[in-house]
DNA sequence: TGATTAAATTGATAAATATCAAGTTTATAA
DNA sequence: TTATAAACTTGATATTTATCAATTTAATCA
């Protein structure tokens, strides 16, 4: 129940008309140029028949129910994803039959760029929530890119940024104290949301303790705990996946973020 | 003394002829086609006459002394870097005026592609030794592989590699135990010396154990204690940056590495 | 709906790692 | 070369975090 309102308050940025239950049908049909997560994953500079040309090889998936998954590890790279709603976590076995947690991935956000190299996925990708993407076939994106140079230089520059991502969160996971590694994930995220038009103070977050634990390399009892701690000192209100930030500020502080670097995240979207 | 030895020891694959002192000062001149490394960097597709037109673009740089900083953080990004001989590091600062070490970078690798979102350095490469690296253009670059699709490919491969290799590092910085982050930076160091054509069971290290432990968010006492242990446990000989691995089984197990992982990675060179 | 399972929290204890303080070795420079 | 500084190692102690165990709360399903 509250999982549904949580689903709606996070899928669009503003929704206009009563589309509840079959938002997720009609998404399968709405083109990029009316996808409201355009800019994130388009040039600007595209024109009108251009967009048609990507919107033309773009395919759009029926939505993924709550841990589907998206690809396997070990399966065939043959396409990129971008998340339209709904959010998904990656992951990768380790030796002893667990999941170590890579990464999670809200709307507008891509999936499978690791595995270009390869031709194969790294990792698996499963969704936390009822999650709808678009596929885009790799092949046919790179015989565009060749011939609409824009295209060619916005992959590169995701592709970039996707770099620099990752190496902001090895930042975050070089961090001693959970504490700054928790309080680091949630600007993190918060950040995120912001960059989609979403509050960056008050936020649902799909994943659970366990992957938030697993994915910043502590225990869920050491998450829970800093939860609580972050709670009594009046930083954050959390409950369960609710999330309201107080003192930004201070959080910073904790993180050990410095303004320079989080001012030039903010500027990410364009 | 022994660092211009670690240097030569490092610098190629086979060195036929006796070039010890002015080898960096030839390399300079040595063409795409002749260098040794050239099938970290190219597609092994390109012919002849396009692996000219590359040529042409690329600057070779003067070698960098040691500390010498090949680009600062905030500096405009206008090429990427190829690292031809000897090694750099990558840095963030902190709050507290530390720096936060980002990665390593050894022959034959990639720097400057976590930049080309932003167009500005988000980390400073500081040389940790003598060390010559090829610059490319990046603006030439684009342009060639709008017209060489081969190299258009290779160019996403390799940011692919980059983000692939990327979360191979996250999953290490994720392990909670300091010997299993230890055992995995030194198997990792080992792959990569092995995909250059040079021994992955004996090696030097350029780096300081400061700027290990930094990497891997530990404390440099708790390194140095790590390596004694792997050293009485006769698993690894170590003295200062000379490492010689004995036991890679028991590292791998220590590691947490699955066989899965590391045979992919195995075969990272093509 | 109630029964069952999963997720999250809290407490007590053990283990790991950081910190502080020397001391040693190696590198650098006068 | 010797003097000085830097890098590395080792030990003792304090702090942090993991682990184990129990409980509470929320989610799922018959």
């Amino acid at each position: 129940m509250s999982e549904t309102e949580l689903d709606l308050e996070v899928k669009t940025p503003r929704r206009k008309t009563r589309q509840n239950k079959i938002v997720d049908i009609l998404a399968t049909k709405v083109a990029c140029k009316e996808c409201s997560l355009h800019q994130l994953c388009l040039p600007s500079s595209i024109d009108g028949n251009d967009l048609e040309k990507l919107d033309n090889i773009i395919e759009r998936k029926r939505p993924l129910k709550r841990n589907d998954h998206l690809f396997q590890v070990g399966g065939q790279f043959t396409s990129i994803y971008v998340v339209r709603s709904g959010s998904l976590k990656t992951y990768s076995p380790t030796v002893d039959g667990q999941e170590q947690v890579t990464g999670f991935h809200l709307p507008g956000e891509l999936l499978g760029l690791d595995a270009i190299g390869k031709g194969m996925h790294p990792c698996a990708a499963k969704a936390l929530e009822t999650t709808s993407v678009c596929e885009v076939p790799f092949e046919n994106l790179e015989l565009l890119a060749q011939e609409l140079p824009t295209l060619q230089h916005q992959l590169l520059r995701l592709m970039s940024k996707e770099i620099f991502d990752d190496q902001e969160l090895m930042l975050l996971l070089g961090k001693k104290t959970a504490e700054a590694r928790l309080s680091a994930f949630l600007l993190s995220i918060s950040l995120r949301f912001k960059q989609r038009g979403f509050s960056s103070s008050e936020f649902y977050l799909s994943m659970s303790r366990n992957d938030i634990a697993n994915y910043l390399g502590l225990a869920v009892e050491t998450v829970s705990r800093m939860f609580t701690r972050f709670q009594e000192d009046g930083i954050i209100d959390a409950e369960r996946k609710h999330i309201v930030i107080n003192d930004r500020e201070a959080m910073q502080q904790i993180a050990g973020i410095n303004e320079c670097c989080e001012d030039m995240t903010a500027e990410e979207t364009q």
